[in-house]
Parts: structure tokens; C-alpha cells; sequence
DNA sequence: GTCTATAAAGGGATAGAC
DNA sequence: GTCTATCCCTTTATAGAC
């Protein structure tokens, strides 16, 4: 999170831990099998907190308000996670090795089904008249959450900031992206 | 654009050339110094395309539809510039050498400013009732830059994408976020 | 399971010829 | 202004002791 992976050698890893390399390499097989555990467990987190929004009944508005404001909330609450895997959006950038194949696309996978999930809801409310019908909405779904994502980029936590303070904040994202910046 | 900053060897570029390390080295210091003319010039592309309506009579909230849709309309224009530029949001991470740190100031500065262009217009909507009253303006122009911004990531041009597709998509994109998801 | 020591490779940067 | 040749450091990864 600090210094982004390319900056971050398995020795600063170990220095983290109070320990050296031999440490870490028992763990993981390689620099890259470390982050792509980062990145599952960033989206596993995120996944596991949206998905029972997206089939809850009630309008799809609502529905995507809630996925909308619990994905805020679970990226300020796994910081770490989140912004190593939000400054990894080029997960291909690591694709040249023939090894690393099968698990990207695994990972690209997973990003694709939680992206889905955002996009169902939003064809949902297309349907009960609850959200605005988009020619597009893989479109729609897209800058939606890369609205929500820039949060794991920019925020850092207040001094002082508790549970609460973050989900009035992850309230008011969402409010803000979902209703839109039009009086 | 294509393999990332840190996975692109100085040798990468001069290849690109058709030529050696020798003649990037004769124009460029170092390879950060690379990175941060690639990065100026993709704000400077943003900030001259952008800057007009900013100050051009009118409702706020037109002009931010504007902005919104002239930002997305450069992003995808000059895209090698900007997703390079849109990879690196944590310029930080080239701050350990002292020699750096004049630029990045310097960067970073640039960046502050144009994203206090769309706080201005997102506050001169408030007053002129266009745009919603937001408890601060930080936040709202953070989520609707993010969304934005996330379109030099994902953008890929179609085959046989002329200009006006994407004038078309890019219209589409600022109404989107401007007027939200609800119905 | 963790350490020390070291191998092996890559890539940023420079010197000097042309 | 560009090329060739090379230096040198960093960093990934492994071997083998404990």
C-alpha cells in the first residue's frame, strides 16, 4: 500500500514482518503469487460483503444504494487490500510469464463476476423502474465503480475517525454517485 | 500505456524508437524524468481542453456537463498520456530521492488545481442552484473524477471508432454520472 | 519454519567513439 | 545527436544449515 508493488522488494516484505526472506518464500512461491493473494483476498472481502444486497428483495435502487455504500465501507475498513489492489487495475501487466496464466485469469474472473453483480442490479431497476435505463450498462456499471474505487485511492482515515464516521461517510458517497451531482 | 512504468525498460523505449538507450538518455535525465514529462503533458492536455468552460457564462450545470464530457472526450484522445498517468495515481511513490521532490510538488500541484476547477464549478452550482449542495465539495468532485478518470483505464477504441462515437460516448459518460443512476 | 549466504539476471545509467 | 560497450547496483530466488 505504501509503495506500490514494483517499489516494495520481498525484503522490505520481511523487514515488515521481522524477518527475512526465507520467511516469506516459505509462504509464497513468488513476488507475484504474494500480491495475486492480496488481490483474492481484496475481492474476496468486497464480494462477500455486497453480494447479499444484490439479491435481497426490494427495488433495485435501494439495493444498489446498499452495494454502493458497503463497497465504500469495505474499502476504508481493508485499506491495505484495497489500494494495492486498485493500483493494480493492469493485472495483464504480469501476464507475460506462461505460469501466471491459469491465475489471472482466475483473478480477472472474479473482478469480472463482481462487476456483474453491480450490473445485474442496475438491468433490475431498468425493469421495476427504479433506476434509469442505460443503452449500456456495462457502461453505467464501469463509472459507477470507478467512482467508488477512487475512494481507495484518496481516503485516509481522520484522526480520531471510528466506525461511525465511515459509514456516514460511505452513506454519503453513495448518495452522492447514485443521485447524481444535478440539483 | 501498455506494460506499466516499472515493467518498461529504458531499452523498451529506445526499441520503440528503433534506436538505443543512447539517444533517450540525451533527452530525458533519468527515466522518472520520462515518466513526469509523460505526466505534465497529459494534464496540460486535460487542463487546456477543460479549462474553457470553466469559466464561460452559464448555469454551473452545464458547464460541469461540459467539463465532464470534455475531460472523458481527452482521455480517450490522447489515451497513451493519460492512462500512464491515470496507472501512477500515488506519485508518492517516486519521493524517496531528494532530486525528485521540486517536480513532484510541482505535479502534484498541477493535478490539485485541476481538480479545484470542477470543485469551483461544483460550488458555483450551489449558489446558482444548478448543481445539488454538497457538505463538501472535496468528496463530490473526488467520486466524479474518479468515475471519470476510470475511462482511461477500461476505454478501448472500437474498430472503425470515428470521432464522433466518441464524442457520443463520451456525451454519454458526463450525463451519466452528472444526473446519477436513479430514475 | 526460519535463518545466512549466495547465485543469477535484469536494468538504470555512463563513458567515449563517431 | 546517436551508437556501442560496459559498469554497477538492486532484487528475485535458491541452497543448505539449524
Amino acid at each position: 500500500m505504501q509503495k506500490g508493488y514494483e517499489n516494495t522488494s520481498m525484503d522490505d516484505v520481511a523487514e515488515r514482518l521481522g524477518a527475512t526472506k526465507g520467511r516469506v518464500y516459505h509462504h509464497f512461491n513468488s513476488k507475484p503469487e504474494l500480491f495475486f493473494a492480496v488481490y483474492r483476498r481484496a475481492m474476496d472481502m468486497l464480494t462477500q460483503a455486497v453480494a447479499p444486497a444484490v439479491s435481497r428483495p426490494g427495488l433495485a435502487g435501494d439495493r444498489l444504494r446498499d452495494m454502493a455504500q458497503t463497497h465504500a465501507l469495505t474499502l476504508m475498513e481493508s485499506l491495505p487490500f484495497q489500494r494495492t489492489a486498485a493500483l493494480a487495475p493492469d493485472l495483464w501487466r504480469f501476464g507475460r510469464a506462461a505460469e501466471h496464466q491459469a491465475t489471472l485469469s482466475d483473478l480477472i474472473m472474479l473482478r469480472d463476476i463482481y462487476e456483474a453483480l453491480f450490473r445485474r442490479v442496475l438491468e433490475d431497476g431498468a425493469r421495476d423502474g427504479s433506476l434509469r435505463r442505460f443503452p449500456e450498462a456495462a457502461l453505467a456499471s464501469r463509472t459507477l465503480l470507478g467512482a467508488l474505487n477512487w475512494v481507495a485511492v484518496w481516503y485516509q482515515p481522520r484522526p480520531g475517525e471510528g466506525a461511525a464516521e465511515r459509514r456516514t461517510l460511505a452513506a454519503t458517497i453513495a448518495e452522492t454517485v447514485l443521485s447524481g451531482y444535478r440539483a
